[in-house]
DNA sequence: CGAATTTGACCTGCGC
DNA sequence: GCGCAGGTCAAATTCG
């Protein structure tokens, strides 16, 4: 079970990215707002990247908190060659970790290709997943206002599996199928396993 | 030696 | 049309 700060609201909490524009938004407070129902009904592809997201993130970085936040809208920009920008919807999400390290470990990897000082004296760094057929991105860049706040913002949704949960879930994959070839020897079924 | 990162240049969108 | 800002490219460099 994992134990959360009780000073704290959940450990994810979404909200429109919209808010993010607004720099007097107070990280705490950000799910007051929300419409949770019509955030969930028919996004399935943004609730199954978020929950992907959820479940990596919180078995991840050591040194992160139990605080974050996730903030999600459809993108409206999408890339052309030469790094260029179109009109197109994209699902999005900003996350927020309170962390010492600018990477969070969400279990896939990521190739960083640029990094830029903008307003505000941020830098954020872009990077992107490094699976040959995946276009997902992400920008890391921390809070001007509170440094130790990180927000990740993925763009995209991945059309591979985690590799660290694969990494995982294999070698239970592989118990499994013996332990059921074992059992359809010995008992002519594997129903008996379960 | 291949993969990943760094960093300056470049491109495009947007506001004025 | 111009300049600024954000985002990406790609060559050089570093790392494992």
């Amino acid at each position: 079970m994992e134990s959360q700060d009780p000073q704290n609201s959940p450990p994810f909490l979404f909200t429109p990215m919209s808010m993010m524009q607004n720099p007097n938004l107070e990280p705490q407070g950000l799910h007051d707002d929300i419409d949770w129902v019509s955030l969930f009904s028919g996004q399935s592809n943004f609730l199954a990247d978020a929950n992907a997201m959820m479940e990596c993130a919180s078995s991840s970085s050591s040194s992160s908190s139990s605080s974050c936040a996730l903030m999600a809208e459809k993108s409206d920009k999408e890339t052309m060659k030469g790094g260029r920008l179109r009109k197109t919807t994209r699902p999005r999400f900003a996350f927020q970790t309170r962390s010492e390290d600018d990477i969070l470990d969400d279990g896939y990897r990521w190739r960083k290709y640029g990094q830029k000082a903008v307003k505000n004296n941020m830098h954020p760094s872009y990077y992107r997943c490094t699976h040959h057929t995946c276009n997902v991105k992400k920008q890391v860049q921390r809070l001007s206002k509170d440094t130790s706040i990180v927000v990740t913002t993925y763009e995209g949704i991945h059309n591979h599996p985690c590799e660290k949960l694969m990494e995982t879930l294999t070698p239970l994959l592989r118990q499994m199928q013996f332990l059921s070839r074992l059992a359809s020897n010995n008992n002519g079924g594997p129903s008996s396993l379960l």
